[in-house]
DNA sequence: AACTTTGTTAACCAAATGGTTAAACTATAT
DNA sequence: ATATAGTTTAACCATTTGGTTAACAAAGTT
């Protein structure tokens, strides 16, 4: 039964691993924290992840393996533009709120630790912006979009849809509602961010 | 003189603690390094400001209080709602790049201990959204703009103008530039975000 | 059954860290 | 000149923290 139990204590250590570093950062994480959250004695962390750099970057891998496909939603999928804006800011939204932390970890932890990048981009499948940069310049030439630079457009996108979950508290507290009707407020993000995108660059023919 | 040696040590300790907090978060930020960064004995420290949390919140209060009136832009301000987007945008991105940790160090501790928000909310000139949900649905029955709620077209210029900012480094390395290209997008933000958000709600009149 | 490998723990350790103390120093007021 | 109040420092201290060690337990191998 060993090999079952080691791979149990494993992935029980990464779980608790990956909510004490996702809500208090490296910096607040605490080794012992997470050894008590997986029920287990601090020297089997040690055993396990060597250190508190190599379990932090293990749990930063899988967070960012989960975000570089939603990302790639958008980036690499050659379905038609504005259904893809569509398809994203659903799917995002939804994925975010399975996840609630884990946007908010990366893009601090990559804050603090900004040579942290390149680990990742050296590796296969992070997302590029190629192929998102080239279905924006056709759909700007076949006059199905007003013109614009793909990497503006893309920075709205992604910040339209990830920043609400980053700001929330600062957000909830200027819109001055509580949890539940910021909840909804996200809820209609889901086809809002979308419209508001499309709005601003669709071309109106003369049908609509 | 002692006087104005008093002032002089304290507001240096502020200024220390300011680069060292914003940069490194609560958890991440040690009192001997802000001592040596203020070129003071680190019992100094405690002298002025009894304790890490209090010099903590000395620097939180005050990044805030440089952050407010920049919100007020957009949320307390009777002129026209476009030129507002305009006028916030361009001197928002100027403000960030004067202070180009504060409003991520700001988030960022907000996400880490949300009930603090509290504090800040019951003080006199926090922003609040009340004017600027009454000028957008003035606008809105004017047949200026295209229904939208108030408060999510607040989020989503927030959103356009903060995240470019807090995802600086996901973001580079996502499109693909180096520091100074991002530079440039960024500075093309100032005109690029409030087009993109006019185009999305302004309804066109006959004339253009 | 003897032995080897793997998993787990309690006890321990050295370094780092926030905070304190008492003494020294500086400048002004008396 | 001297008392006084505010400022600054060196030396300490207790606690926390990441990490190690040695012993033990359980399972697999021969």
């Amino acid at each position: 039964m060993n090999k079952v139990k080691a791979e149990n204590t494993e992935t029980e250590i990464l779980i608790a691993a990956k909510e004490i570093f996702q809500q208090k950062g490296m910096a607040g994480a605490r080794m012992q924290e997470i050894a008590d959250k997986a029920k287990i004695n601090k020297a089997l962390l040690h055993y396990y992840y060597r250190s508190k750099q190599l379990l932090f970057e293990a749990v930063f891998k899988s967070a960012f393996s989960l975000l570089a496909p939603q990302l790639n939603k958008v980036l690499n999928d050659d379905t038609d533009l504005f259904e893809k804006i569509r398809k994203f800011t659903e799917s995002y939204i939804s994925f975010v709120i399975k996840h609630p932390y884990l946007p908010n970890f990366v893009i601090q932890e990559l804050n603090k630790n900004p040579e942290f990048v390149l680990k990742l981009q050296s590796e296969k499948h992070f997302p590029s912006i190629e192929k998102f940069r080239l279905q924006v310049s056709d759909a700007i030439k076949q006059g199905i979009i007003r013109p614009i630079e793909p990497e503006q457009l893309f920075i709205n996108i992604i910040s339209l849809n990830i920043f609400p979950f980053i700001g929330q508290p600062l957000l909830m507290a200027l819109v001055n509602v509580d949890k539940d009707s910021y909840g909804k407020i996200i809820e209609n993000r889901k086809t809002e961010v979308a419209d508001f995108i499309i709005n601003s660059i669709k071309i109106k023919t003369n049908e609509n």
